[in-house]
DNA sequence: CAGATAAGTCTCCGAGCGTATACTTCCGTC
DNA sequence: GACGGAAGTATACGCTCGGAGACTTATCTG
């Protein structure tokens, strides 16, 4: 599966532009294949580049995937503010995650990447620093009562579970489901995590 | 990380020791490291023989990977026959589940190793047949009622995501939070997904 | 137009991978 | 007690990986 260039190739010498094709790139090959699995050379051709250069921009692999996971950690995909600050947030995280884990929709890289390059420990620990600072912390301060921390925690779990199961391991219960019936599924169940009764 | 022999050395002449030595070093590194992740040499020195005579008791990695991944999905831990048939089904599962995704306990090899390998289409394809033939139909047919395929896969994926969270990942949240907590969290969650309330 | 400098490429290296062939060492059998 | 075959090893191959240094080419400035 050799990556032809996707976004549009600079062909003329612009270093940004470069810089952000590369950055797209790896994006792409990380979500797909994780730290280990995706190669420089893949990258490179996918921004129609040669390996080399990744390297001179970067400095290395690692450092690539790093600048990576901090521009992917920026965007809030399912606990963004208008859903944090919707009437029912159950629902509208029922609907956010159930939409974002579509099997074919570009989804949370964030999530893909961090799964798929679980083996590495660096970037175990990379992950798990983003999901602690970000979204464990966003949700918990939105949910209150006793137990936070470890409500906050079910529903990411839940997360990730659907993503897993629903693009990674692309089993046909969820994949296949229609959407309303996984948001009627689900809306009570993050109801019941989130809501302390009071 | 070079791996020692763990299990016991089969230091006589035994093939069907060292066949299941080499066995149980594979389960131990792919659920490590995945498919890629693992090497021959490694799982070799974990069984204490060398790498070529893997090859020659399985033929190829790929190979051995089919063996270790069938022999995985023999034991049901979760969805045993006991849990199945317990009182309280939701509460059951909460136990096991919890119980089975701790973060030290040795666990869910082949969740991990799924997670693991699942950049390899290979492995996802096999795995996706393992949690199609086994969890998924045994758990759907101890539901029952409407969208049981989807409530049934909505309960796995809840177990994927827990396992991930506290094994793979380790969020502190799930990772260091009591069983106790994380059980009464849980029970209601699976109880609303898994009982149809006719 | 000339040249400086950034942008990008070519070629190579050492290491590790899976695997094939040829070899050595042990054990059971007659 | 020799020996045939199984158990296990040694060495090497072709390949791909991440990375280093020298090289070429385009763009901008004077």
């Amino acid at each position: 599966m050799t990556a032809e260039p996707v976004s549009a190739a600079p062909h003329r010498r612009n270093a940004a532009a470069t810089r952000a094709a590369i950055l797209a790139s790896a994006r792409r090959a990380f979500a797909r294949s994780g730290y280990d699995g995706a190669g420089l050379r893949e990258i490179a051709a996918g921004a129609g580049v040669t390996a080399m250069l990744v390297n001179r921009y970067f400095g290395s692999k690692q450092q690539l995937f790093a600048e990576v996971a901090a521009d992917t950690m920026r965007d809030p995909v399912i606990l963004s503010p208008e859903n944090l600050d919707a009437p029912d947030l159950a629902a509208a995280l029922a609907r956010a995650v159930v939409r974002v884990t579509a099997p074919g929709a570009t989804p949370l890289d964030g999530f893909l990447i961090l799964l798929h390059s679980a083996s590495s420990p660096k970037a175990a620990e990379i992950g798990r620093e983003w999901i602690g600072r970000g979204h464990q912390s966003t949700l918990e301060s939105a949910i209150g009562g006793l137990l936070r921390r470890e409500r906050a925690g079910v529903v990411l779990a839940l997360i990730a579970g659907l993503q897993v199961m629903r693009q990674m391991v692309e089993i046909p219960a969820l994949a296949d489901a229609k959407p309303a019936d996984l948001e009627a599924l689900l809306t009570p169940v993050i109801r019941s995590l989130i809501e302390t009764g009071d």
